[in-house]
Formats: C-alpha cells, structure tokens, sequence
DNA sequence: TTGTATGCGTTATCAA
DNA sequence: TTGATAACGCATACAA
C-alpha cells in the first residue's frame, strides 16, 4: 500500500549516520558542515524522499508561515481577483494561503477569523461584513496579528487596500448630471451589510444634492430578487419618471438591463445603468456596461504587501487609495425627458425597501 | 501596544492552580475532573482569553485538520463554485482549507502540490493540468495521502468528481446535427493543457463523424486572443460555410458572440454557439447563451465529501458523473444552408491552430 | 565541525 | 480525580 510513515529528519539523520542537528543544518544550510557529511544527508534526504514537516517548523519558529484570508465569497469574481493578487504577492515569499469564506454572514466572519487565528496564522488579510464591531478581529490584534484590510473604507487602527467609494459614487452622479438625468435611483444588495454600498449611496446621494436633483430612491434587494429580472421588473417599473440608476454592483446592474428589457424599456434611450466593479463580463454584453473601474487584483497585492511589510516590522501608515476609472460602456446616455418641471409632476419615493429581504445583519 | 505573548495552556493550569493535563482534559472534555477545578480552569481560560494552539495540537495528533485545494485559477468562476463547495461540506467538520491556485501551469502545479504536503495538510483535493504525469501527487498518494479529483475524468487510482465531458459534447453535435448544421467548429483554450478539452473535442468529434457531418474544425486559442473579439474575429471570418460553434467553455463562447456581431454575422441567424459550464452570467446576455449547464458548485462537494469518506477510512469507489443539461438559450437555430453538397464546395479546415500559441504544457 | 539536549504546545499514558 | 512526563518534528544553544 503506502507508507504510511512521515520521513523525519531523525530518519535521514540515521541514514546518514550523522546527529539530526547536523542533518538540519545541512538541509537549511544554516550552519558548517564537512562536504562529507553534507553529501550523505543529502543523499539521504533524496532517498528518503524526505521533505520538512512545516509543523514542527511551525512549533519551534513560533511562525507558521501562513497567512488567513477572508473574504465574503469567492463566487463573485472582485473577490476572487483580490484573492489572486493576494496569491501573486505571497507566492515566493514562503507564505501559504489559509482561504476562508463567510457567505456575508457577520456571525460566520466572526467565527472565520476566530478558526484562522486558532491555526496560528501569521496574519490576517480580511474583508467582512462589520470589520469594526468584530471581536474576533479586536483580539486578533490584541495578540499582536498583522492585519490587512481590503476593500473596507479606512478604518481606525487599521490599514486598508480599497477605493474610494463615496468619491466613485459621486462621479457617476456628476455623469447622470451633465446628461439631463433628475430622477435617480440606487439599487443594491444587501445594503445594510455592507460598507462599500453604504459609502457608495452616501457618496451618490450627496452629489445628486449637491447638484438640486431630487434624492435618488434608495432599492434594497434580496439575492432572490436580483436572480430574477422578472421580480425586479416589477419593482422598477412603478418608478415613473425614472431615467438612470445606479447599482452597487455589475450583477445588479447586468440585471437591471435584463428587467428593463422585460418592462419594454430600451437602455439607454429609456433607462441609464451604471454599475459598480468593471467586472470583465460587462464588457463582453451586447450593450456594454457603464461602471466605475476598479482593480481588484490590485487591491489584493496592496493588502498582501502591506501585510509583507508588517511581517516584517516596517512602519504600516494608511497608503492613498486604489485609482477608480469610469468605463463609458454604451448603457448611459443623456436623459430623454428634457422638462426640470416634472420633480412637481409626481412625488419622488426617496426609498423602495424590496419585500423579501431575508438579509442577515453583520 | 499588545500581548505578542501567546497564551498557553500551560499558563491556563497555572492560573487555576492545576496541572496541564487538567486543563486539558476540562477544555477538551476528553477526561474526568472535578466540578470545583473544572469551573477554575474554564474561568481561567476565559479570563486569559486562551485558544488552542492548531500546531501544538497537529504535531501531537499527527493530523493538521487541514484539507490542501489545488485549483487552475480561482478567478474562473467555475473553480470557485467548485472550491465554494467545498467549503460548504468542509464547514463543521472541522478541517479548514489551504487554497493554492497554478493559473494552469502544469510545473507551479506540481510545486504547490508538494508545497501543500510539506504544510502536513491531511488530504488533497486537486484539480491541475496532468495529474497522471504529477510527481508530486504520486508522492503524495505514496506517503498515503487521501487525494479527491475534481473536473478530471475518471483515472486509474484516483476517485474524482467530474461530468462525462465525452457524453456532454456528443449531446452538442447531436444538436447540430438535428438543427442541420454540418459544418462546425471546436474552440479552445490551451487545448493541451486541459484534459477536459481533450474530451470534449474527442466526443464533438465522434459525433459528428457518426452523423456523415464533416470533421469540426479544431481552433486553439491564446489567452490573449480570446479576450480580445477582434482578432477572434480575423480567426472566424475566412472559415466560409460554417454554422455553428461548439466552444469549450461558456467565456470563449460569449467571446463568438461578440466576434460574430464584428463580421456582421447574426447568433444565431448566421451562425449558432453553443457553451461549455453555464456560468451564470451566460443567462443574463441579451441572447441568452445555449450551453452545457454543469454544476461545479456539487462538484466541489462531492469531492469533499469523498474525500472526507476517505480520511474516516471508507472504502472509496469511484462515484457516477454528476449529470449536466442542456441549455437551450438563444444561441442555437437551425442551419441557414439547407444544401449538403456543399461539402464538395470548398475544402473544409480539419484544424486551424493559432499563431500566438504561448502556452505552457503540462 | 559535530552531536546532545532542550523547548515549542499539545495530548496520552500512567502512576499516584 | 489528578498531575508529572513522554512524545510529536524541528531548530538551536551549548558542549565536545
């Protein structure tokens, strides 16, 4: 069958005829040894198919040589970019990668880290429902753990790879502004578990009043509803008067184009759509997406090296954030109702909380 | 600043006044103790804020609790369903998960393997370019590894989770072939590194053969060309009389549409595209894209799942394919050439590779 | 240049 | 019911 039995560096030590001190040191070139003896252990070594047991190593070094990342899932693909960068900048450093994912569930990021921390980990680069309410997380840093945030706006006490969301925000604004654009809405998922959406809106909404244009509605979905265009269709189309929405992310915003094609509304000359991420997908619809850019990837080798140079004990102040970009796409276009006078004609909802929100709280 | 000292359970038994096998046994209640000392301990414990060291405890039980996931890309939404599966049957029991990714290359493939034994994880779930040709995974199955397949087709001494590519494709030409499409093509990503691709094409293939349909045209692409639409394009424009595309996965397939909208051909009017996977962003395009519709996500747990049958030491016979179906979408319609004999017209490409093929084999 | 012995945090054994 | 102690695999201080 197999050998079931783990090489130790005391068997290579045997073959070798040699102490396991000495085999050690040859094997980490880490001390003197004849190339005598250096040839045996590694002859033996090679024989054995010996290879270290990072536990023992673990044991002793007091370091693990491993790092916890948590992430809400690696189903959407920003999340799963961070994750990539994050790889790209620990691969070679002889840093492994301890993934966990919470399903945007707040108890689940609390009980993640809690796991990644029981396994030792080195450090901990993280994204999560509540960062700041997360006792898991404020004793991680007690002990001393590294942490490394991604995506979370800055946050006290700790560092963060992100973009600017409340900036990205009102740039869209600014865009459905100077086309015509009055009556906004703003569509999300999960709002209340998240941040990002929370600057986002922020961001959105006070550039629409900034600019004299009525409060944009505020849409909660579930993940049910932003599965079904046919559900969102209903939702949006009470929403008279309505000429551009903003989604919190492309998803939303690829199903929003889907709804409005259901309600017979063409985007953009009826509906403007803008979404958030620039995911790759939304390049490659018929009618490509408008959305703010950003670099997931990017973010993810920020938070990676920042957390690289925590490791190793270098000072770790808040970098700028990570660069956003508008991609024109072809889903926003200048508004058709060219009357100002229509904000009488009809009251605007300022928000639309979708029926089902089955959502759980961070 | 903050306690860099780790508490031990060493300081825990000090605390209550007891010695550490005490304290141990109450925290595990692996062991009699007296209520009176019990309560002292967990006070202590709670009070000092101690967890288990997952190290202290590897190295005594020789077991790490830890799974090793090995996947191309995580950035491919197919891998991570599938790794999200895993997590799903992973969560509660226990094991945590080690995530390595080889972004298709066969020889980082093989590194992380061995990177993943030597962090003494206790089983494997793996998905790389040639597993029949890993030297690092037959170490691993010889050192008595539990190793779990996932995406491969079935191989000699190994259970993997997988759909019949071979069945699937054939169900793809026998589509064609009914709608009246005869001449075809077969499109794919690093062709050579994938044994998936190789199945599907040799399936495609068969089928066609068996319904007198003239062979599909095999084109291989780079990376670089398939995401960009214009030189797809170029490659697809010179291939006169064909009807329908097979492409290997649902990106390359969306990929055609957009190629096809380049040359002023219609999906399907002029030409139908048929996916591999169904991702779930296929559904949202304006023509809904036909595919094979998988389920990646039940493949990461029942990978899982073998592999934790295996770690309880059951016995571990390879399981059925999961199932897939067709999607009908909106990309497939019948062919437009109604004649047969054009066959005879012009001579059709067996095979059209492309020019920048920088890939990497396995 | 080499080998012995110690300790890292835990659990299991075994004697008290 | 308890607690001292050995082991796990490794690196290292220290003695040879």
């Amino acid at each position: 069958m197999a050998q079931k039995q783990k090489t130790t560096i005391k068997d290579v030590a045997r073959l070798a005829g040699c102490g396991i001190a000495t085999a050690s040191r040859v094997l980490n070139n880490s001390g003197p040894a004849s190339a005598e003896v250096r040839e045996r252990v590694e002859a033996a070594a090679r024989d054995l198919g010996f290879s270290f047991s990072a536990i023992g190593r673990a044991l002793q070094g007091g370091r693990s040589m491993t790092i916890g990342c948590l992430v809400p899932s690696l189903v959407n693909p920003v999340f799963a970019e961070a994750v990539q960068g994050v790889q790209e900048t620990l691969a070679g450093t002889g840093y492994q990668l301890l993934i966990a994912s919470s399903n945007y569930d707040g108890d689940a990021d609390n009980e993640a880290i809690a796991t990644l921390v029981g396994k030792e980990v080195d450090g901990l680069i993280v994204t999560m429902v509540a960062p700041d309410r997360s006792a898991a997380l404020k004793q991680a840093r007690a002990r001393g753990l590294p942490v490394s945030l991604m995506f979370h706006d800055p946050l006290e006490g700790f560092v963060t790879a992100y973009v600017d969301n409340f900036e990205a925000a009102r740039e869209v604004a600014r865009r459905f502004a100077e086309l015509g654009h009055r009556r906004t809405a703003f569509l999300s998922l999960r709002f209340s578990s998240s941040d990002r959406s929370r600057n986002r809106y922020a961001g959105f909404h006070a550039e629409c009043r900034a600019r004299g244009m009525p409060d944009p509605a505020l849409i909660e979905l579930g993940a049910a509803e932003a599965n079904t265009p046919e559900v969102l269709a209903e939702i949006l189309a009470p929403l008279g008067g309505l000429t551009a929405i903003f989604a919190s992310n492309d998803f939303l915003a690829i199903a929003v184009q889907k709804a409005a094609r259901l309600i017979g509304k063409q985007v953009p000359g009826d509906l403007s759509v803008v979404g958030f991420d620039g995911i790759e997908i939304g390049r490659l619809l018929d009618v490509p997406l408008a959305t703010i850019e950003t670099a997931p990837e990017a973010m993810g080798r920020q938070a990676a090296q920042t957390l690289l140079d925590m490791l190793q004990g270098k000072a770790c102040t808040q970098p700028p954030p990570l660069p956003f970009d508008f991609r024109a796409g072809a889903t926003l276009a200048s508004s058709r109702t060219g009357s100002r006078d229509d904000d009488q004609v009809a009251p605007w909802p300022p928000s639309v909380h979708s029926l089902k929100t089955d959502l759980k709280q961070g």
